[in-house]
Parts: structure tokens; C-alpha cells; sequence
DNA sequence: CGCAAACGATCTGCTGTCAAACAATCGCCT
DNA sequence: AGGCGATTGTTTGACAGCAGATCGTTTGCG
């Protein structure tokens, strides 16, 4: 989208000299855009993602979630609570140990996660348009190393 | 510093498939680290860049300071009063449209702005530590793309 | 067995950010 | 001239995120 005024543009230059700054007005953009997606699915990020991740790793406790998302653990909560009230998850207590849930996803839960997946790949495309599918990938790898996955 | 436990690690799988949330998990660890930064050198990270392109680029109105450091109009009244009264900068009304103001930086505040800059290049040295010196440019290259500076 | 410490989940209070509304001022348009 | 939309700075309300305390449960250790 083009700026209506020509201004100095003082912006471009901070960001060369301060790539922290850079990264988080681009990741504020990327949050914005993910969130009226998510808003468009009638999904919140978090609970799209706790069913990704049910789906893929099997029950979880909230607290394996939580770390393993990097999501609080008092947000996750309310993740949680949101997708039990929609019958996507239910939670029992582990018989192991009583103390932790089993997040548990259901197969509703399953149908809704497919129904959202299927959308991602339009939605990362759309915002991630200034960049080639190549360009898209030194980028992952560099934020993965950066946080030294 | 190392994880305790050795956990599926499901988020690197995560962080390669959406690039979007590994953004968004890195720049919100940027900012905690930036915050941290700040609050020991007793300058805020907005008042920090608002002095820094006032120095820059002379007296602004609030509205092409918050439109170019990409704050909030709302959050910059509140930088701009902290900052003032400090006696960094002063506002005076412009005359030729008094409805903006020329918020211009004052001696103290270039003082506190240069003793604020030599603190930068080691805090990004610590938060950047896992890249090389190229692999950081590559990075504020691609990130400036994708913002399409 | 009994008790202290640790852990998982939840709740509460605080901080910071953003959207919407508002008053003052400007530019435009007839 | 005058009216009306747009712009600038500000205030207010709502909401997410996070630190800390709380409650129930488990584990470890004498």
C-alpha cells in the first residue's frame, strides 16, 4: 500500500539501526493481520493453535501447553475454557497425577481445526506477500536461530 | 541457556510452519529485553526514539512522530509529557496550524540521547548473540522488505 | 505415618496498548 | 462569509499480558 505523503520517511533508517524495533512493528503488523483472520474463522490464535497442537502431539497438560506455546499459563486458562465451552477439548484429570489435566481435543474439535488449517496457507501468503517463498525461508530460519530452537 | 527438559520441542516445529507466530514469540521476547534495557537506563524505549529522531530530523508535530516510530497517537501524548517533564523537550503550539504542536528537543535532552546511544550497540550485541554480524543484516534486510521500506 | 516442599491450575491486581469519543482548529467548497 | 468534513491532541473505556498469591494435590523425607 502506498504512503499518500513523501515525508522523510524517518522509519527505514531506524529500522537498519535498530533491528529490535524493526522486528517488533513487523511482528505488531503480522499479530493485527493474524487476528482479523483469526476473528474472520470465529477462532482465537491461541485456541487454533492449542487444537494444532493437541492434534499433533496428543492430550497435554495446560502447563505443557502453556511453555511449549508460550502462552501464560493464566492466558491459557481462558484458552482452555473457551474451547471446552465450544466442545472442541474436554479436560479430565490425569489419572497419574491428579494435580494436571489431560487437554484432551475432540473430534469436533478436530473437524474445527481442519476447517481453519485449510485457510492458513492463503492467509501467510496474503501477508507475507513482499517476500518469495525463498526470502520466506531465510526469514524462519533466522528468527529460529535467534531463538535457538 | 539450556531447557531442563527434553520435551518433543514442539514449538520448532510450530516456528517452521508459521512464520508469523515465530515472529511474533521472538519480537515479543525483543521487547522484553529492550524493556529490561530501558527501565536500567531510566528511559523509556518510545522516549528513547523520540528523542532520537527529533535529534535526527528537527521538530515534529506528535502526529509524524507517532506515525513514523509506529506508536500510538494516545501513547505518544503520555511519552511526549514524560519527556517533557523531564525537560528533554518542549512543546510549544505551531503557529501555522495551532493545532499541532512542534515538539522540539532541548540541550539535556541531546545529552540523555547520547548517553542513552552508547548503551545500544552492546544490548543488541547480548539480544543478537545467536547471529553472526551478517546473519543480523540479513534479517533487518528481510523484515524491511516485508514491511516494504 | 506425618509434615514440609514442590507442582499444576486458577484467580487477582497492575501495567501497557488500542479503539472510540471529544474539543479545538484548519481547509475547502459553495 | 459560512458551514462542513478532516486533522491534531487528548481523554476515556475495554482488554490482553504478566507477576504474584491461593488452593488442591502429589512427592520426598524424617
Amino acid at each position: 500500500m502506498p504512503s499518500k505523503t513523501v515525508r522523510p520517511a524517518y522509519f527505514a533508517a531506524l529500522a537498519t539501526e535498530r533491528p529490535d524495533i524493526a522486528m517488533c512493528r513487523a511482528a505488531a503488523y503480522l499479530a493485527r493481520a493474524g487476528e482479523a483472520h483469526a476473528t474472520r474463522q470465529g477462532l482465537g490464535v491461541g485456541q487454533h493453535l492449542v487444537l494444532k497442537m493437541l492434534d499433533a502431539v496428543g492430550p497435554c497438560s495446560q502447563q505443557v501447553l502453556a511453555e511449549e506455546l508460550r502462552i501464560d499459563r493464566s492466558v491459557m486458562v481462558n484458552v482452555c475454557d473457551d474451547l471446552e465451552k465450544s466442545g472442541f477439548v474436554h479436560r479430565r484429570r490425569n489419572p497419574d497425577d491428579r494435580r494436571s489435566y489431560a487437554v484432551t481435543i475432540t473430534g469436533e474439535g478436530r473437524e474445527r481445526l481442519a476447517g481453519a488449517e485449510t485457510a492458513v496457507p492463503s492467509f501467510l501468503d496474503e501477508t507475507f506477500a513482499p517476500l518469495t517463498a525463498d526470502e520466506r525461508a531465510q526469514l524462519t530460519a533466522l528468527v529460529s536461530k535467534l531463538m535457538q530452537l
